[in-house]
DNA sequence: GTATCCGCTGGACAATCTGATCAGTGACCC
DNA sequence: GGGTCACTGATCAGATTGTCCAGCGGATAC
């Protein structure tokens, strides 16, 4: 859990230079390379290196709209509404939140024509009772964590 | 743009095993080492991979609480208000959207409490009117681009 | 019909990196 | 003092990378 200062360098550079190797993450620490290899292992154990999958973006595959939706749920009916919209690929992401909403969820379409359709296939649920949707326009900043491990590492 | 299914594949190779090597991948598709390489250049040139950066999990970075705020912001703030927010280090993603809100923004905190600092340095700022916030309690879809991958490539 | 472009294959090469291991050193704790 | 821990600097064989190449269809243009 406790992030060090050695640990945030080598994130931000991951982040940086996905690409490079542990050696020459050793020779630009200026730490040996074990060191670098244990410590990799150790947050990526840790749980705090979550992996390093690709980062698609869903605007090159053709579905250029981001949606939010606030869905509001039937008593009881969480769980299959958790299943069913995880079976929707264009629902990205779901929370269950606080508030006046019960879920929140992010979803992408094609087109804002499209985004009818992805929305019927959303709220088209016997557990839903109310959605309401929230068009992305712009995106000023993306979703990042380079700022929260330099403050994390920083300060410790 | 176009996706075709052994770019699809190749993706949800990497997603599922990113660290293997462009040799393995090969040999996983039954493809030639030439033709990985390729693809995933003219994948990451398209834009449809963004990268391979870590991803990190800010729960296990000492943010264990996620908020979404829907905030107001007055007329002509809106630059103002984005820089502000873009150097908050807990602000993890920001979207201009229609609807109710002008914005939506993805926070986390290291505690409800903390949660209450985070919410004032957001708010705290000229240009916003006002901010509503609902907590994340619990996460069943995780952001995820896997289905739409395979949808996007037609099936696996 | 023929020429041309494009993507894929299968192979080659040297250079580099990886995973594993080792002994030595300093810091810290009991 | 003895033990544990993290880091260093080094070794090794084996695997992978980047980069070429010629050949082979399929699709397209003329």
């Amino acid at each position: 859990m406790p992030i060090d200062h050695l640990d945030g360098r080598l994130i931000l550079l991951l982040a940086r230079e996905p690409r490079i190797g542990v050696l020459e993450m050793s020779r630009r620490l200026g730490v040996a390379r074990g060191t670098v290899q244990a410590r990799l292992d150790r947050l990526t154990s840790n749980g705090v290196i979550r992996g390093f999958g690709p980062q698609v973006d869903p605007a090159a595959l053709g579905y250029p709209v981001t949606a939010f939706a606030t869905l509001q749920i039937r008593q009881g009916q969480g769980a299959d509404v958790r299943a069913h919209l995880a079976g929707v690929p264009e629902v990205l992401e779901l929370h269950t939140t606080t508030g006046g909403g019960d879920m929140l969820c992010r979803l992408v379409a094609r087109s804002n024509a499209d985004l009818q359709r992805v929305i019927d296939l959303v709220v088209g649920f016997d557990g839903i009772v109310r959605a309401s949707t929230a068009i992305v326009m712009e995106n000023p900043v993306p979703l990042r964590i380079i700022p929260l491990v330099e403050q994390a590492s920083g300060d410790t």
